[in-house]
DNA sequence: CACACCTTTTACAAAAGATTTACAAACTTC
DNA sequence: GAAGTTTGTAAATCTTTTGTAAAAGGTGTG
């Protein structure tokens, strides 16, 4: 057993919404707690282990599912699905789509704004 | 895989400004990310590394389109005009048009005070 | 300053990729 | 082995990216 800060080293994922154990396949969002399939947790596990960094389609599929680059399926997409569902209301939040790349967990911000804004531009 | 920050030897390119990651589709101005798409990271990608340096247009639509000399298109002007739109308010700084040749990047450096009047820009 | 030529900008259409839903096959568990 | 759960796939739909056309704006030169 362990008690709270006792923790063993990077074996949970925390932040102000999310609780992620590594080891086991429960996670809570907020005081929800979610049970997640093997599939699900291995590839949230993948995302979160590499939180704030892109993992392109080709590593997701490869790591978890073993396949190689040939291979064309949209697996991933819906097991991506699934998981944002159960994150629910932080789907998209915590897990980003990278258009024609793969995906990104992003650790929990307080929404930020002006972060892909492109003006037009007046002279006067 | 990338976070801002943490850059891997030699992968990423850094003035005042911009922050450019070769392996991935993210770039920073100041501090707002911006995503680019791939084309675009190819493209912007292509005139960083060749910093200061005009790069001609054939080389560019040959490398990054694998058009031939024969091909007459707008397209590179496109992507052109998009990129530089996201590197807002910077667009016409690093990326210089060498009229009837090509594009050419130029690192940041401060303006000189005065002695070209720009008017004030103002977004809407 | 007129002309040819080049670039920028806008708008739109086509192509590529992602999301969503539904369903069937493959596993688990009892 | 029946019932419930998990996983993979197909297909329709939606979104984003990319390419092209055309109009407008610049540049350079005789």
């Amino acid at each position: 057993m362990f008690q709270p800060g006792t923790s063993k080293q990077g074996k949970n994922y925390q932040d102000q919404h999310l609780l992620f154990d590594f080891e086991h396949t429960s996670a809570y969002v907020d005081l929800r707690e979610i049970i997640l399939t093997r599939k699900e947790h291995e590839l949230l596990a993948l995302l979160v282990e590499n939180a704030g960094e892109i993992v392109p389609r080709e590593v997701l599929l490869e790591r978890i599912w073993g396949y190689g680059k040939d291979i064309r399926t949209r697996t991933l997409d819906v097991h991506i699905r699934r998981l944002r569902k159960k994150l629910f209301p932080f789907g998209d939040t915590y897990i980003e789509t990278i258009f024609g790349v793969g995906y990104r967990f992003q650790r929990y911000r307080e929404p930020r704004s002006y972060v892909n804004y492109v003006p037009e531009l007046v002279a006067v």
